[in-house]
DNA sequence: TCGAAAATGTTCGTCTCGGTTAATTATATA
DNA sequence: TATATAATTAACCGAGACGAACATTTTCGA
């Protein structure tokens, strides 16, 4: 009775009442499910209602993960994964030291921006103090790769001179992540109390801008001030 | 049955089986409830768990506070008028402008550390994108009170030439409550992955330090650049 | 072609949880 | 002291949610 594949035509799917495909149902599964953990936290989510947002049945939610943790977790693993696939594609080994930290503030910024069901599940873990990532090697991994590029630029930054020779990488790591995340994570109560207009698009720019400028401001060398990013247009 | 007061002595009280106190009561669920939502979340919290760490019973809660969103909104308001008790105390119209930036920053970031729980209500409430705290007119004023802060350094800042003259107030406060949100909030997924390191004192006084010079370096003009905050002992 | 295994459908049990009802005890006041 | 009202208790309820049992269909290799 279903139609589960989206990318194979009906043609080659119709032929008898309905077709199995395990991989579409799992993927389809794993999409509802982002959206719905997103939305309303791990215990606030229904099993149910992720079905009825499927093209397959409660059933197959178990019969595919178990239960809802491990639905959860596999939710989570699969989101920190599809974030990893777009880091990687930055190439910043190429660029100097001062360009390649200014690249990847840019890109961390606006990759949560494009990415608030990330986040919001990041924002749920650290509530549920981080228990399901804990046990997953898969997302250490991932995060350790992120931690790398950073160290990569510290230690060419620090050979060419122009970084100063305290600079911490975890440290450099942590300040770009947290302006970056808390744009996306805490803009409801923000915006609630300040009104929304640090979100519209000329404000976020500039708000990158500012980020760009403090993070590497406060690797470089105090004598030599690069110029600061364009602040507006 | 019942011991519910804390502040009173015991003969003032037990003179016969139970004495009533519904100040006490009230004080007592909110106290434990506090901490089961900051703990659990909203949905993830269970009223009958908040009844037994309680002195009283499941009933009283309904009796004082209506159902659980009533409660929880009451939590809510409740730790924000605590946390804005220990804001007012900050002076900052007598110092000069970069001084008490300095000052709001280090109090900023020392003040989320001291309240977790209120952090990760926060959370919680941006989880549910800020459903509740749009009811709260309380809340709502208390933020207000923390920008103005902000906007009068801002303006004497610029008045004394100190300060450059597209400094935003309401993004400087962004600037300043991002990273110091952002230590508290998301301190179980950073240091489940990168190890604890970032949050043993010393390195908590040069992240601050970290701060105070990021925050401060942005809004300076470029010419003049103060001496930095003392990065460690 | 046949049978086993994988995938899906259907239905139901059980337990949790938010919230309520009814009865009991203390307090205030006249 | 009597009585109305506020505070408190214990038992209970119904909805709904997780998950499992059992049945059926599809697939694929021998």
């Amino acid at each position: 009775m279903q139609k589960i594949d989206e990318t194979q035509t009906d043609s080659q799917l119709n032929r008898s009442r309905w077709k199995q495909n395990p991989d579409a149902v799992r993927r389809d599964i794993l999409r509802v499910a982002t959206q719905e953990f997103a939305a309303h936290g791990l215990s606030g989510t229904r099993m149910a209602n992720i079905a009825a947002k499927t093209k397959t049945s409660k059933r197959m939610i178990y019969y595919y993960f178990g239960d809802k943790e491990g639905l959860y977790g596999q939710v989570l693993e699969a989101l920190y994964a599809a974030v990893r696939q777009g880091e990687d594609q930055l190439d910043l080994a190429m660029l100097p030291p001062v360009e390649a930290l200014q690249k990847l503030v840019v890109f961390t910024f606006d990759h949560h921006c494009q990415h608030p069901d990330f986040v919001r599940l990041v924002m749920i873990e650290n509530i549920h103090h981080a228990k399901y990532l804990r046990t997953s090697e898969i997302i250490r991994q991932l995060n350790k790769s992120a931690i790398e590029k950073v160290q990569d630029i510290c230690r060419r930054g620090q050979q060419d001179g122009v970084f100063r020779d305290d600079v911490d990488a975890l440290k450099l790591h942590w300040h770009i992540s947290s302006m970056a995340f808390f744009n996306v994570s805490n803009r409801p109560t923000f915006s609630e109390v300040f009104g929304d207009r640090l979100w519209i698009s000329e404000e976020q720019e500039n708000l990158r801008a500012l980020v760009v400028d403090a993070v590497v401001g406060s690797v470089l060398k105090s004598n030599a001030k690069l110029p600061t990013a364009k602040k507006s247009k």
